[in-house]
DNA sequence: GGTCGTCTCGCCGTTTTCGGACGCCGCCGC
DNA sequence: GCGGCGGCGTCCGAAAACGGCGAGACGACC
């Protein structure tokens, strides 16, 4: 296996610690990610894989950007990767639910294996396992923690629309849900 | 799947269960048989391919038959039928190593794997798998049971030579195994 | 110093076990 | 009735365990 090698950045989630081989991004975990990940290197200073994410997820927090360019390398079983890829074509503000995605796979009964395989993403936020929830509605889990889905969530939510009245409320939820 | 029915056959070593579709002979089981075999079926008076599998099988004890025509269909996984399939390549009164098959499927690592398939073999005798031992020559295992392997292999040396000496010995060969 | 045995460990398909980022259903409170 | 909550059933994939092995590494005997 390729050399792996990391880089820290700070986001309003916290510090995100970035994974990458020399070809691709192949980890963005939060600070205590669970499942805890297996992926470590060395720190790098300059790196081009790891400088394009870093741009990208700063500009993404900053609301400048609604997806992402680099090079992933997401690895996984085959089933994995297939929920992952499928995780792809949900767009910036949607939502699905783990159902819709045991479907789009054309697996419809494997709901729960979904959810599982969601919990594996390795990539969070840019393979935007956030946007999934549950058939009611719940969050029901996120491996940087709830509050952080539900930030992420609000966040798109309020670039999505077309807004007229200020700003978005999303820093107040980070509170709210951390009962 | 297709209704299933079954015949006891008598034989040197003990009642055979004989089990077959409407098309072909799926099993032939030693009264206690490891691991047991989930096939099951109504008891058959008149049978097409029971009838034949039991006379070859008849002929083959007697020492008049060294190969069999009867329609088989062994069930299992792809590997295993591969497996299976290469046992049919081992004429009367050859042996073959558990890794000599490995090598024949195509997989020369799968030693292991292939001891499993062969312990799997629904078509004892006929699909010959008492005719595999280990490099060192050790019989290692035998569905039912080492002294049934013995037993084959004595029957099918004695007829396999030209002898001028009398009877095989194998009658005797039956009780040596089993101290 | 061979050489035979025993032990260990790598291999690989199968089987079993495990655990969960679900979702239904029923109960309870209103 | 209606909504919310909680327990349990179910259904998957993943991971670990399991052999009908065999090659290599040691040790203990001639």
């Amino acid at each position: 296996m390729t050399r792996l090698v990391q880089r820290s950045l700070s986001s309003p989630l916290g510090p995100l610690r970035l994974v990458a081989s020399d070809l691709a991004l192949v980890g963005i975990y939060f600070p205590d990610h669970h499942p805890t990940p297996a992926h470590a290197g060395e720190e790098a200073a300059r790196h081009p894989v790891l400088d394009v994410a870093a741009r990208e997820l700063d500009e993404y927090f900053a609301g400048r950007r609604r997806g992402f360019t680099m090079v992933l390398d997401p690895r996984g079983t085959a089933f994995q990767r297939a929920v992952w890829q499928a995780l792809a074509d949900i767009g910036f503000g949607e939502q699905r639910t783990y159902a819709d995605l045991a479907r789009a796979i054309g697996n419809p009964r494997a709901v729960r294996a979904v959810g599982a395989a969601n919990g594996r993403n390795p990539l969070s936020i840019v393979l935007p396992c956030h946007r999934v929830v549950g058939t009611g509605g719940a969050l029901t889990g996120y491996a940087g923690g709830l509050a952080a889905k539900q930030w992420l969530l609000a966040h798109e939510a309020a670039l999505a629309v077309i807004r007229s009245d200020g700003d978005a409320p999303h820093g107040d939820l980070l509170r709210q849900v951390s009962t």
